[in-house]
DNA sequence: TTAGGGTTAG
């Protein structure tokens, strides 16, 4: 009975995972030095005349390890007349096919005239190991119109290789014609190829009306719905299994450890370790891959080591999961140095070894390396080969920084795939191209055509919020919500960080409550975006929330909740998370965290305590921490320290051009030229050139880019003329231009030239003229350097402008008062002057504020129009003592003021 | 004597 149910075979499967291709060479095989006959030859007429006698075919088939060799075989067999034999010549065709030579498999195969069903079955999955699954299966209708009855060793090569559900239902029917569909091997092969097409139903079906089932069943199922998706499906029938008492084979935990990685299921795994161990699977080379992939998924690097160091027998993929498993755990080095160890081992890199090797070289920061990457691939044609390789040398130009390199590269890609177009739209926003990036993005969407997935999202997105072109970010919004990927928390925490950085509080709040909020990843954006517009307390209060709500927190929430407390000047509150980092979370403290703490200590103005604590740190202070101290210097007008600060960066980062400039500022802002003059020569010396500043201004879905002073723009004139024109304005107005801002000894009517043609200027006059009035108008800047960037709490403005302050008293309260002047990184600045008497001209005061007091910030001016606001939470107390103490001439605040600052607070 | 299903690395 069970002899007939499983086509006559019930053979357990002998196959040994320890020795794959137990190829042995003997002696007299190897090339003779004297001749170009076939040296089989030569031993048959040596040994044996024209007798062939003595020769062991089988042991020379079983010799055969290249193609080579495979060839002097064939000659010999030729020489003996032995090619006739059907049996022989198909045997020929298997080893050609197990060398991985499919042009002498066709050959072969073409040569024979009469074929057999054995041959057909070698040809067929001949086809399916190379690779080239189409021929398998029209191999199948030739030999039917051959007529030649294909058995049980044909169909499942050719349900393996089938790729359509059309040939797959035309096959089964062919299977039940001949009935072999309760063949344990065939009805393996079904199930599997039902679960590919997504039919689980189908397939669980013909699972579980097979009236006998071997582990190949049980696998088949199994990985077919592990491989498709349905990884909680495939743990329901293990324990299924487990339930029959049938116990589970190397193949099955093999199948099951990416399942349990993926759900995120470390206790599962281990107990699979543990079962591993017990049954004495763990010197398997499948199981052992596995685990270490299993492990290396986890971040556990040494558990991956030691099963790695464990395995008796250890194949390419062996290499390949332990580099990988460094490479995508931060450990480049050792990557590279199992990269060496794998070569001497006698191992030859393949395609999936370099993908590994160039991030690591991008992580190693190597860019002489990636050169030699890249020509090692060129040499072996590998980028013709397969996308992956060109999508993964593209981005490690990108991460290299080298922009240029990687667009060529991925211009040269012929077959590209929506990873790469992502990795390049991702190579350049990394690089701060934002431009270049939604320009890709566009060719992609619009040229080419290609659908863009999660991952082009989660990178156009940030771009997007990087230069603050918030229309097409939400049209891309827009694109997430009719594809329902909204709860996707990738996109979610991306959409947040855009409408956070473009100052849409509202906005980011709702988002942030419709995304699943399990991960602290949201969390973080949120609070980080909290923080940049000044709401520090607002950011400590979701912390807690996060908190309450069981979320751990990493070490991205504090240092986006150190930057909060920093914008925010909320020092002792800043202090405290440090503190709870460390001995509430076990967190060690980062250079990003210690530079947080410095530029909250800074920005206070408490710059030797800031010092202080730098010259106390455990670890050996960056140039993000030395920075933060020379920018606070800058704030508060310290030259001395800001000099020994410079020192110190030159001595970390000498090629950073930023410093030199702060400095230089410092120097200037105190009139001491001689110091600018010494900072500037010393910057020109190295060769330094200061980054160009350029604002931008997204109008109808376009986004125009403006540099200093520059006169290209096709409506320049237009845009010099509304600029005298509000010059004029707000000279009326009172506004004398503060030239303090001009850090160049130069003429009073040059600073005024620089003065106006800053590029933020450029692009106001630019959006004033071209757009109707009561049109909000956006304007970024690309010059972020922390530190220097000065934003005002807005509700402090629209106040002194609801009371129609003179301007240039406006100007000079902002300049002088500690108080109210904040520093924000990637700050923004609303101005939202509703009730305003209709003659005042707003824009005029917002642009003349944001010339005078903002330069480096990134602009948000509001023409007049009736909006909500936002607020700080310490704005009414602020406001108040500012208020009695610098306003005196101006009265209390009126009850109607009260008001309006009780709604700002609602929000 | 040959050939077949189900497993691991991005």
């Amino acid at each position: 009975m069970l002899k007939l149910l499983s086509g006559g075979r019930l053979l357990p499967n002998c196959k040994s995972n320890y020795f794959p291709k137990p190829f042995c060479s003997i002696r007299y095989l190897r090339t003779s030095s004297y001749s170009n006959i076939p040296n089989f030859i030569q031993i048959s007429s040596n040994e044996s005349g024209s007798n062939d006698q003595g020769i062991d075919i089988d042991l020379l088939f079983h010799s055969s390890t290249n193609t080579h060799l495979a060839k002097r075989l064939h000659a010999l067999l030729i020489v003996l007349g032995k090619v006739q034999s059907l049996f022989i010549s198909t045997r020929l065709l298997n080893l050609y096919s197990n060398l991985g030579n499919i042009c002498l498999c066709q050959q072969t195969f073409d040569h024979i005239t009469k074929k057999d069903v054995y041959t057909w079955n070698s040809i067929i999955s001949a086809y399916v190991r190379n690779g080239i699954p189409s021929e398998a299966v029209n191999c199948l209708y030739k030999m039917l119109k051959y007529e030649v009855k294909p058995d049980f060793y044909t169909f499942p090569p050719v349900l393996k290789a089938c790729w359509n559900l059309n040939d797959g239902s035309r096959i089964h029917s062919l299977i039940l014609k001949t009935g072999l569909e309760w063949d344990v091997f065939v009805a393996a092969s079904l199930v599997h190829m039902y679960c590919r097409f997504g039919l689980f139903d189908a397939a669980y079906q013909i699972f579980t009306n097979m009236p006998y089932r071997d582990m190949g069943c049980w696998n088949a199922i199994i990985s077919g719905f592990c491989q498709n998706g349905k990884g909680e499906k495939a743990l329901e029938v293990l324990d299924e299994m487990k339930l029959e008492g049938i116990k589970m084979d190397s193949v099955t935990v093999s199948t099951i450890l990416p399942v349990c990685a993926q759900m995120d299921d470390m206790v599962q795994g281990r107990l699979t370790h543990l079962y591993v161990i017990k049954h004495g699977l763990e010197h398997d080379l499948f199981v052992g891959n596995a685990f270490i992939n299993f492990y290396a998924k986890f971040g556990e690097v040494e558990h991956a080591q030691k099963v790695f160091d464990s395995l008796v027998i250890r194949d390419l993929i062996s290499w390949n999961s332990i580099i990988a498993a460094y490479e995508q755990n931060n450990n480049p080095d050792y990557a590279l140095n199992f990269f060496n160890k794998m070569q001497m081992d006698g191992f030859k890199p393949d395609l999936l070894t370099i993908v590994s090797i160039a991030s690591s070289i991008a992580q190693s920061r190597d860019s002489q390396s990636s050169r030699c990457v890249h020509g090692f691939i060129q040499r072996r044609c590998w980028f013709e080969k397969d996308v992956i390789i060109g999508n993964a040398v593209v981005d490690m130009y990108a991460k290299l920084g080298d922009a240029d390199s990687a667009r060529k590269l991925f211009d040269k890609i012929l077959l590209k795939d929506v990873v790469s177009w992502n990795t390049m739209i991702t190579g350049y926003g990394q690089n701060g191209l934002a431009n270049e990036a939604i320009d890709v993005y566009h060719t992609m969407v619009e040229i080419e055509h290609v659908t863009p997935n999660q991952g082009t999202l989660a990178s156009i997105i940030p771009a997007y919020a990087h230069i603050g072109a918030l229309k097409e970010g939400t049209t891309t919004h827009g694109r997430v919500l009719k594809t329902g990927q909204l709860l996707d928390v990738f996109i979610g925490t991306c959409l947040i960080d855009l409408y956070g950085k473009c100052g849409d509080m509202e906005d980011t709040m709702k988002l942030f409550y419709e995304v699943p909020k399990s991960s602290s990843v949201p969390w973080n954006a949120v609070i980080s975006c909290l923080g940049i517009h000044g709401h520090g307390e607002t950011s400590l209060k979701l912390f807690r929330n996060m908190l309450d709500d069981g979320v751990q927190p990493d070490t991205i929430t504090f240092i986006s909740l150190l930057s909060a407390c920093s914008h925010s000047g909320l020092v002792e509150q800043g202090e405290w998370c440090f503190n709870v980092m460390q001995n509430d979370y076990g967190i060690k403290p980062s250079l990003k965290h210690y530079g947080c703490l410095v530029d909250l200590l800074g920005r206070a103005g408490q710059l030797e305590k800031a010092y202080n604590f730098i010259k106390n740190m455990p670890l050996q202070p960056d140039a993000s921490v030395w920075g933060a101290l020379l920018g606070a210097c800058r704030i508060h007008g310290n030259a001395d320290l800001g000099k020994l600060a410079l020192d110190r960066l030159l001595e970390v980062d000498p090629d950073n051009v930023g410093y030199y400039i702060l400095l230089s500022n410092i120097y200037a802002n105190a009139g001491k030229w001689d110091g600018v003059n010494r900072v500037r020569s010393l910057a020109n010396s190295k060769g330094l050139k200061k980054t160009p500043g350029w604002s931008s201004i997204e109008l109808n879905n376009k986004m125009e880019v403006f540099y200093t002073g520059n006169y290209s723009h096709p409506q320049c004139d237009q845009i010099y003329e509304e600029l005298e024109n509000l010059m004029t304005k707000m000279k009326i107005l009172g506004y004398i231009p503060d030239y303090s801002f001009v850090l160049q000894d130069v003429e009073e009517d040059e600073k005024q030239h620089i003065l106006t043609s800053h590029s933020e200027r450029l692009a106001i006059a630019y959006g004033i003229i071209n757009t109707p009035a009561r049109t909000p108008i956006r304007i970024f800047k690309n010059l972020r350097i922390p530190s220097i960037i000065h934003t005002v709490p807005i509700f402090l403005l629209y106040e002194l402008v609801f009371w129609e302050v003179p301007l240039l008293h406006l100007i000079k309260i902002l300049q002088t008062s500690g108080l109210q002047v904040m520093s924000a990184f990637r700050a923004s600045l609303l101005l939202v002057p509703f009730k305003l008497p209709s003659t005042t001209p707003t824009y005029t005061i917002a642009f003349a504020f944001a010339s005078t007091c903002l330069r480096n910030l990134q602009l948000q001016v509001y023409k007049r129009r009736n909006k909500r606001m936002t607020t700080n939470d310490n704005a009414e107390v602020e406001l108040r003592s500012f208020l009695s103490n610098r306003l005196d001439p101006l009265g209390q605040p009126s009850r109607e003021i009260m008001g309006i600052m009780g709604q700002f607070m609602q929000v």
